[in-house]
RNA sequence: GGCCUGGUAGCUCAGUUGGAUAGAGCAACAGCCUUCUAAGCUGUGGGUCGAGGGUUCGAAUCCCCCCCAGGUCACCA
């Protein structure tokens, strides 16, 4: 990295003028403003103490000695405090040609056998998928792909939530209303039918509670009286007994739910390397507690229930086991937590979970070490915020919620409709057609979500939301689309090889000076790797989203106002074609992180 | 009420390890297709970066205080 020299020159021009040693790491080499001539620049100011000389001296004796000293600087300009370097075109040139057409720039090899893990999507088996999930499940494989391009081995793990309350509430309806309709009876797609009878138990219930609040009770105490609450409870208890019948049902519906998640995971393009069920382990959590109570890390009420004292850390008591000796969340999740230690010793554990957790995994990590579990430091809770519509939030029991594949349903659509009117498919076969429509639907649907910074709760309009023009995902795709076109027309004009075609590039370009839209692009596919490496520290695909639009919408300037085959001189030509294939692959790089599929042409 | 986030153009979002005149898209208006894909490009208008104070050569960015919005504080998950 040109940066990294450049800092540490400058720390040496500093020993050597002024006899100061400042660190390298804290000269702070910036890229030149756009609208100022040159490619990086040097703020003087912070160093006016130590030369005690005028800022412009300051900056001449530095760039001076960074001139001799590195030779790809062809100049440097002072304006004010700010020294701006230029670049020599040589240094260009031999970044596109020998780095930025390399198969994996950008890209670092897997460099070790210890596991990152990521759960994301961790789903309830009571309804379908819907918009929340769906950024969940974008922000977590897109992260595993950014921290495989930081060379980290990634495992997927999805939770799924497949016990609990609110799964015996649909069980319940469907056991008193449901006629044994099954997926094929009904016509519907499986997690819907079962999604069905969780809003019919809510609405059912509802009546209860009104009927009851009719006679005098209390809200309060009619939720809790209503007799299907009462007996969703104890098919709650029947099911932890293990009866036969219970379990039957809550197999055959739960089995519905997984058939239906998985095509819905299968249509939006993620998966994951091992599905835990919370069935299986959520008793584990029962014996570190119990071990921690022996400890005396945790401590027991008269009742029997057992607690976390927090309140010397500014935080409340937390229940880990109950009066009964049930356990609760945070009980699976520390259970949880220890199994998955045991078995993958990751050196980091991340939870892609909605920041209304966020309390709930502060607390799961001070009781981990409280517990004195060291790899407690090593949990990330990737909170991300929540999806609103434009009428507010969504609720799953109003029937408010955006729909997984309904969504994915309307994107198409529209993709389709709008696809069609620009004529664009003409000549593609009904196959190529419809795989067109799905990458440009889900783009325009991953792109929006992924774009923007996962912490913060976003809006989606689903009438605004649907735009292919402008800051998209398919701008983005057409931009790949366009220079995939142009090399194959200069594949067609013997200007780009077989080999070329294959992305097996190794072109030796004469030295030419790159104009101003060449050098613009050169820059922002200089910074492909840093940006790369930020999204995989910060945990955000939105660094990757908002850069590689960026590259998109320079080479469409550049594509506009410079000449590419129609070019007279063959080795601006050649210089051209390598910028435009480099900055294709970089574009489909970095939608492979996304999980965005680029066409060849649309 | 305590704690945690966030507040940037009419709308959706970038920019926050302190740097030069705060940027995009959408929407509005005006241009550019006999020339490599117009899902594109160019231009115009639009901002007290929630308010106020402080730190300094310099603050959207750091500190303090206040206002607003969301989340959370269950023997729910």
């Amino acid at each position: 990295m040109i940066e990294s020299l450049l800092a540490a020159k400058t720390a040496e021009a500093i020993r050597l003028l002024y006899g100061q040693e400042i660190p390298a790491e804290s000269i702070n080499i910036e890229k030149t403003r756009k609208e100022i001539p040159g490619d990086y620049t040097l703020v003087v100011f912070p160093f006016l103490k130590i030369s005690r000389k005028s800022p412009l001296e300051t900056a001449t004796a530095i760039g001076a000695f960074l001139k001799d000293e590195i030779p790809y600087i062809a100049k440097f300009e002072i304006i004010n405090g700010f020294l701006n370097i230029f670049l020599s075109d040589e240094f260009w040139i031999s970044f596109l040609q020998k780095e930025a057409t390399e198969a994996h720039f950008g890209m670092t090899a897997e460099k070790g056998e210890v596991p990152v893990l990521i759960e994301y999507s961790s789903p309830n088996t009571n309804k379908p998928l819907h918009l929340g999930h769906i950024r969940n499940n974008l922000l977590g494989f897109s992260l595993a792909r950014i921290l495989q391009a930081n060379g980290e081995k990634v495992f997927k793990l999805n939770l799924v939530n497949d016990r609990g309350i609110h799964i015996c509430k649909s069980m319940l309806a469907y056991e008193r209303w449901g006629l044994n309709e099954t997926p094929e009876t009904s016509g519907m797609k499986s997690d819907h039918l079962i999604g069905k009878y969780y809003v019919l138990f809510n609405k059912k219930f509802k009546e209860e509670v009104k009927a009851l609040v009719h006679q005098g009770i209390k809200e309060e105490d009619a939720e809790k009286q209503a007799p299907m609450m009462l007996e969703a409870q104890e098919i709650l208890r029947k099911w932890e007994d293990h009866d036969q019948e219970t379990h039957a049902l809550w197999q055959k519906m739960n089995n519905w739910a997984y058939e239906g998640f998985d095509q819905t995971y299968a249509r939006l393009g993620i998966s994951f390397d091992k599905i835990q069920h919370e069935s299986d382990t959520y008793l584990s959590g029962k014996s570190i507690v119990m071990k921690g109570l022996e400890e005396g890390h945790l401590q027991s009420k008269p009742d029997g229930s057992v607690w976390a004292d927090l309140r010397d850390e500014g935080l409340d008591e937390k229940l880990l086991l109950r009066s009964d000796g049930t356990s609760v969340y945070m009980t699976q999740d520390l259970g949880t937590a220890e199994l998955r230690f045991n078995e993958f010793h990751p050196s980091r554990m991340i939870y892609v979970v909605g920041n209304e957790q966020n309390y709930h995994f502060d607390v799961l990590k001070r009781i981990l070490k409280k517990l004195g579990k060291p790899w407690a430091e090593n949990i990330f809770h990737l909170s991300y915020g929540m999806v609103e519509l434009p009428e507010g939030k969504m609720k799953s029991r109003e029937g408010t919620v955006v729909d997984a594949d309904d969504l994915m349903d309307e994107m198409y659509q529209t993709a389709e409709e709008t696809t069609r009117e620009l004529g664009k498919v003409n000549d593609f076969t009904e196959e190529e057609a419809t795989t067109l429509f799905n990458q440009i639907g889900l783009g325009a649907l991953k792109y929006f979500i992924l774009r923007v910074d996962p912490r913060k709760n976003m809006l989606f309009d689903p009438k605004e939301s649907i735009d292919f023009n402008g800051n998209t995902g398919p701008f983005i795709q057409y931009t790949h689309a366009r220079i995939r076109s142009l090399l194959r027309k200069a594949h067609e004009s013997n200007r780009w090889t077989e080999q070329e075609m294959t992305g097996d590039v190794n072109r030796e370009l004469s030295f030419i000076a790159p104009g101003a839209q060449e050098k613009q692009l050169l820059k922002i596919l200089y910074r492909f790797p840093e940006s790369v490496k930020e999204a995989g520290i910060t945990y955000s695909p939105a660094i990757i989203a908002n850069y590689v639009y960026e590259l998109a919408k320079s080479f469409n300037q550049f594509y506009q106002e410079v000449p590419v085959l129609k070019e007279e001189k063959p080795e601006l030509v050649s210089l051209r074609l390598l910028l435009s294939f480099a900055t294709a692959e970089v574009i489909r790089k970095c939608m492979n992180l996304l999980g965005i599929d680029v066409p060849e042409r649309m």
